[in-house]
DNA sequence: ATTTATTTTCAATAATTATTGAAAGTTTAA
DNA sequence: TTAAACTTTCAATAATTATTGAAAATAAAT
């Protein structure tokens, strides 16, 4: 397989897994584009490279930054905007892990608080709070694993700094 | 909040979750549906609860049922079938695991090991070199992490069934 | 101030994905 | 065997989600 064959598979791949995990697979595939390249590249160079509109990869561009997968870079002298992403997998795992936690777990830890108070003392009632009572004791126990993988990466990131320091 | 309402807000959140992650709304809600069931239901009976058509009924419980969450039934001298769920939510977590590392995270070891393959030696190869091989290895320790998990928990579950005999 | 370069927005449209419902298939009972 | 009870399939349709493209907004240069 050629440099040229092996982009273009790795492109398709990360949009497909993408959508498996309900991320718009042209998202995924700006992330794969920015992630495979050497350079920050421009909306431009995104549109032309993916065949896709403006407003398309404007879009889904914002949407990675908001992921904190992107950044954005200004060069001196120029007016257009460079995009570049993370490209430190381990990174990336971490920071997709953190922001799923913070969109969809901590709303639903709320949620859970409401469902464990159903009120009722029929056999239906009880059946109800116990399965309540047995998903938020594992939606607790992975994010408290999140939390522990993040803290503990942040940590040997520290770490890691505190050693160059001390050279 | 009432038993019914406390449902109502079950399938809704649990389906929201589900599409989410990349899986169909309504098969999450029939998830739901059976998981607050005290008892096993019927297809009839889940297409009035949830008011959805046969096809779609008998499609989802199917996929339920790939996906070893939902099992069925056979009432003696019925000739309906009957479905229910796993109700141990933490079974339910180390289930869906496991099926989503053989269905996704298994083929995606195969791509990898092309895409490490690339050839060429310009700069822009090794890059690219470089990333897969950052990613291969967070792909990895996430298999391994998933493995070691569920290998855990089945000895957790072989240990409390020797248990039980030596009582 | 005006022009030019660039980004953003969003209504219209296209593409994708989910759902229906009726016909075909299967299994059990009469 | 025929009929009745039930399940499965799948082409047609509906609903949802993504994409386009052009106009509006913004920012920088002249």
């Amino acid at each position: 397989m050629n440099l040229q064959e092996g982009r273009e598979k790795f492109i398709q791949t990360w949009g497909t897994l993408g959508s498996n995990w309900g991320i718009n697979r042209t998202m995924a595939q700006i992330h794969a584009l920015l992630l495979i390249s050497n350079q920050s590249l421009t909306t431009e160079e995104i549109m032309a490279e993916l065949t896709i509109s403006r407003g398309n990869a404007n879009m889904n561009i914002r949407a990675l930054m908001d992921w904190g997968l992107v950044f954005k870079e200004l060069k001196a002298g120029e007016r257009k905007e460079y995009f570049y992403a993370e490209q430190d997998m381990w990174k990336v795992a971490m920071q997709v892990m953190k922001e799923r936690r913070k969109r969809e777990l901590e709303p639903l830890v709320g949620v859970m608080d409401d469902l464990k108070a159903t009120e009722g003392e029929t056999q239906d009632a009880q059946h109800f709070r116990e399965l309540i009572k047995g998903l938020d004791s594992v939606i607790l126990k992975a994010d408290r694993t999140i939390e522990m993988v993040i803290k503990a990466d942040e940590n040997w990131f520290v770490n890691n700094f505190l050693k160059l320091l001390k050279r």
